[in-house]
DNA sequence: GCAGGTCTTCGACGTGTGTCAAGGAAGTGG
DNA sequence: CCACTTCCTTGACACACGTCGAAGACCTGC
């Protein structure tokens, strides 16, 4: 995969994970010389899927119950929206690999991949003998 | 500042970062309880700033260099694309504080300022012993 | 001042994104 | 099987985003 568009008005679209090289969250700094395109989109949309005010709401809320779990009856209340817009970014976090999802009985819960969100903040972090 | 918008189809636009409570950057598992929204805003628009291919390219170009930094002249083609669309994605990282920019006779550098990159980074790790 | 180079801003285009209401799927209990 | 709960999907809406070309702003050198 490589850079789909090139001229006039583009779509924008970020592949989903299972498109994405699963190469992803080694240092920025390790990489002497520029990303490749692909590498740069298999962390945008891992950071894309963090990039935003709920995500980032329902991603600490579900850090500190036990257990790192929390059903969607009880995150819509948490972010004060209605439950399908909680799902749809539900949805989100489950595809970029952040959240598991499992049905218990009536309810579905999700559990924070905390590796995956720390393996996300890893990519970011410079080292400091760097430049 | 509070969540703006609660019904309807309705602006999703993040605030600049000087609109923003400069708290920021502590690791996530260090709240005990859901983010506040303006927390959560404000860690979501520094996010947003690197969450797009182009502009983490951008960054590991910047990364590799000496110093840090490269004119407009040189990044335009590192990403393949025109000036003017490189002029705007630097615009959202210097907005968000991840690069500064000095103008050097006919050219304007940008410069990388890592330890803002790294700050969004260790927000994301997460504790080990959380949960 | 004038010519030439570099960068940013403006205007426009098409696509993506966040939100909700309404309806459907999956499970529980009678 | 039917009523009920919980959750997800679909459809629709308005706004935001990434991209470019063209034009403006800024600096340099003659």
């Amino acid at each position: 995969m490589s850079r789909k568009w090139q001229t006039g008005a583009v779509p924008k679209t970020l592949p989903v994970l299972e498109d994405v090289s699963p190469i992803c969250c080694r240092p920025l700094g390790s990489t002497r010389g520029t990303l490749s395109y692909d590498e740069a989109v298999a962390l945008a949309v891992r950071l894309k899927a963090l990039a935003d005010p709920v995500r980032v709401q329902l991603v600490s809320f579900l850090l500190a119950q036990d257990g790192l779990e929390a059903c969607t009856c009880d995150l819509a209340p948490a972010v004060g929206l209605s439950e399908p817009t909680v799902s749809h970014h539900l949805k989100q976090l489950y595809a970029a690999g952040l959240v598991d999802k499992e049905r218990r009985g009536m309810n579905v819960y999700y559990r924070l991949v905390p590796d995956a969100v720390s393996a996300v903040g890893r990519t970011l972090t410079i080292d400091a003998t760097a430049g």
